[in-house]
DNA sequence: CTCCAGGGGTTCC
DNA sequence: GGAACCCATGGA
């Protein structure tokens, strides 16, 4: 058992069930399964403290990275708000919400299974994936597919996935990873026009895609409109429509990224597309 | 049966 | 460049 005790106003359920990650389920009885670079561990809150069942002490780390308790949320939200009246009022209703920093290779597949498909389906063929091609970490528990062991298979090998047309997006987007043509290391190398073209050389990675993989995995801030992850998040949170308070999101998201992305980025002049999606739409 | 769900590729103009 | 259409699944 981990304890994380400095979690500055974690809301675990609201952060792994929103729809940034597709690799953990919820419990009977609370708390969560999931598996991140070949960990599997069972997480709970415990009062402030985040509590990692099946965590080694060694992986502290890891985990402190994975769920970005390093970054200083309640000054980030704070700059949030300050930008926006009626963001604050979404901030304040959901303040726990926490972007996290899962392993590459996991996420760009994640979300190639996401496009034109629904969650409860994308988290599915993930299960699928994993515990056809993964290696078996625990009863039930089976870490993500190497980018090698899938780069091997050809689009008729996945059908078990019946993840359609996606089979051989995935097998591409495995390709450019173990040949390293596509690296995170290479994309933290790069600006955020750069590191979207270079994803979106692999087929079936389009911009939201990529946007989404260097979000959700490279916390790259500057590169995605607000409206990406919390749009989603609040659809995911509310189903049937979010409260009042929360609707301006989707209204207030693209002006508060422009404005986020001018404040954050001294030199840059937020990009053309952020600009352009402010204005139209 | 039809619609569509957290896109993107291809093929037109 | 942008619009139309296709792609496979499975749930509503």
């Amino acid at each position: 058992m981990l304890l994380l005790e400095n979690t500055r106003g974690l809301d675990l359920s609201a952060t792994l069930g929103c729809g940034q990650t597709f690799l953990w389920k919820p419990l009977e009885g609370g708390g969560w399964a999931g598996v991140a670079a070949g960990r599997a561990v069972t997480a709970r809150m415990e009062g402030a403290v985040l509590a990692l069942e099946g965590a080694k002490e060694a992986d502290r780390p890891f985990w402190e990275n994975y769920f970005a308790l390093d970054m200083d949320y309640p000054a980030l939200l704070a700059r949030f708000c300050a930008g926006s009246k009626r963001l604050a009022a979404c901030v304040e209703h959901r303040p726990g919400i926490r972007v996290l920093r899962q392993p590459f290779f996991e996420t760009l597949c994640c979300f190639i299974i996401s496009q034109n498909n629904n969650i409860p389906r994308i988290a599915a063929i993930t299960g699928r994936l994993c515990e056809g091609l993964g290696e078996k970490l625990a009863e039930g528990a089976y870490a993500f597919p190497t980018p090698q062991v899938l780069a091997a298979r050809q689009p008729e090998d996945l059908a078990f996935l019946r993840a359609g047309w996606r089979a051989e997006y995935l097998i591409d987007a495995a390709q450019k990873v173990a040949s390293g043509q596509v690296s995170e290391a290479a994309l933290a190398g790069l600006c955020d026009a750069d590191a979207r073209a270079l994803l979106t050389t692999i087929k079936g990675v389009g911009p939201k895609v990529a946007d989404c993989v260097l979000l959700y995995s490279l916390s790259r801030w500057s590169v995605v409109p607000m409206d990406v992850w919390m749009k989603r998040a609040m659809a995911r949170l509310f189903p049937r429509g979010a409260p009042a308070c929360c609707r301006p999101y989707q209204g207030i998201a693209q002006q508060f990224i422009f404005d986020y992305a001018r404040a954050s980025l001294p030199r840059g002049k937020a990009d053309k597309k952020t600009a352009k999606e402010r204005r139209g739409d």
